[in-house]
DNA sequence: CAAAAAATCAACACATTATTAATATATTCG
DNA sequence: CGAATATATTAATAATGTGTTGATTTTTTG
């Protein structure tokens, strides 16, 4: 996948014009060229494979647009690709988000929005296509030093020896040493381990990270999971 | 053609040109190599023998295609190899599912469809192909200390003496042994030993887990039936 | 076709894990 | 050095997944 050479291009399709410009702004302060339509029809055309090149990297989709209905397009769109797709609505209820979901949806924002939130969706919903990408050919089993995690088995083992391990907190620790001295910050991991539905208590990093650290101290060897201060964690590997 | 190492190369075979490149998408996103022809002679050359090294890992068919019917397609495969095969029809009735799986299809998709279900179905059958490898040719019987499984008889024995078990749980109970310590989920489970037809309640899952711990408790030794708390089960073994 | 066995479903009790909250400790920067 | 801010730690609570039982439906067998 490599349409994306330079700016990544998000298109918005809202027929509104002061959102539209609204966004177009905001993306374009965090480095995204922005498009603009106001029809499902042309939301179609500009996701189909026809133009590979000029593909959105994601589409911010008002469902209520005049001509179609966006949950609608979402499906089409769906029926041939997987481009990642936002639904901005005005609904605020539980059933909209599980229906916007259920057509295959990546995200969900309630208008009207503070567009810091919708570029920090944006970012998150890109990263996690990014990361699903790069788990190369589905990589189950990573090995550092001492240290092997098998998730087929949901096991860790360190020195040969298993050490037991909640599923979170090996899904946190397999996330972290998947990329290693890569900084995470917390939600980032909250988005990537636990998903992007879940809202929930940052600190809940920390508390996952304390038990991780409890757990594999005194063995650990070439790595260590480091506090980059003020900005999140990171499996770091010393030479 | 040009050809990646390392990447599992899935055959399409279709003759509209927007399913193919729908399905193409959705196949490179999820790491796959797609190839794709359109006539049913070109799918029996791909997946002869004749070039092992090119062979696809599994192929998608559409059984209308314009030079020869699907299903015999896919009866011919059948005669030289175990390649699986997934039928993707316009037809939803049971008869034509029913024609799929008697002609040897390793599952049968109805179309429009939404991709990244028929991305689902592919890891699954991939999976269980896999599986049914890893239990080297075709083993009816495995052994694990005082356990031993014959699915020939469908029998069990523990310590020599013969355990009555029902069908399905000796089914369960076998498909964990065979792959001991990794963790299938439920679902998985459900599609390895009920069948991707069966819909039914992951809850019976631990149903049969239970009689089977009930009915094999306090002779196991060297293995146990594991509980991966928030994931599935696997049949461990202890060192 | 009836009886028996097995498979499935549904309900509730139970156990473990995940999360929150509160407090203590550490780090940064003026 | 000290105030402000961020993280570590611990304990308590909430959330969630699983174990277990028995009733019901389905399938098999005689």
């Amino acid at each position: 996948m490599q349409y994306t050479v330079g700016m990544e291009r998000i298109l918005i399709a809202d027929d509104v014009q002061t959102t539209i410009e609204a966004l177009r702004l905001a993306l374009r302060r965090d480095g995204f060229e922005a498009v603009s339509v106001s029809s499902g029809a042309e939301v179609l055309r500009l996701c189909s494979a026809a133009a590979p090149e000029n593909l959105p990297a994601l589409v911010l989709l008002e469902p209520a647009l005049p001509d179609k209905d966006g949950y609608e397009i979402c499906k089409e769109i769906r029926a041939f690709s997987d481009l990642p797709v936002i639904i901005m609505s005005a609904r605020d209820d539980v059933a909209a988000k599980v229906l916007a979901l259920a057509f295959g949806a990546d995200d969900y924002i309630t208008k009207p929005f503070d567009t810091r939130e919708v570029m920090a969706r944006i970012k998150a919903v890109l990263r996690r296509v990014r990361v699903q990408n790069n788990q190369k050919q589905n990589q189950k089993i990573i090995e550092h030093d001492k240290l092997v995690i098998d998730m087929n088995r949901y096991e860790a083992k360190l020195n040969g020896k298993v050490c037991e391990l909640p599923p979170k907190e090996i899904e946190l620790l397999f996330h972290l040493a998947s990329n290693p001295n890569r900084v995470f910050t917390r939600d980032q991991l909250l988005d990537d381990v636990w998903g992007f539905e879940y809202y929930g208590d940052s600190r809940t990093i920390d508390v996952h990270i304390k038990r991780l650290r409890t757990k594999l101290e005194g063995v650990s060897g070439k790595w260590f999971l480091k506090t980059v201060w003020g900005v999140g964690y990171k499996f770091e590997l010393i030479e």
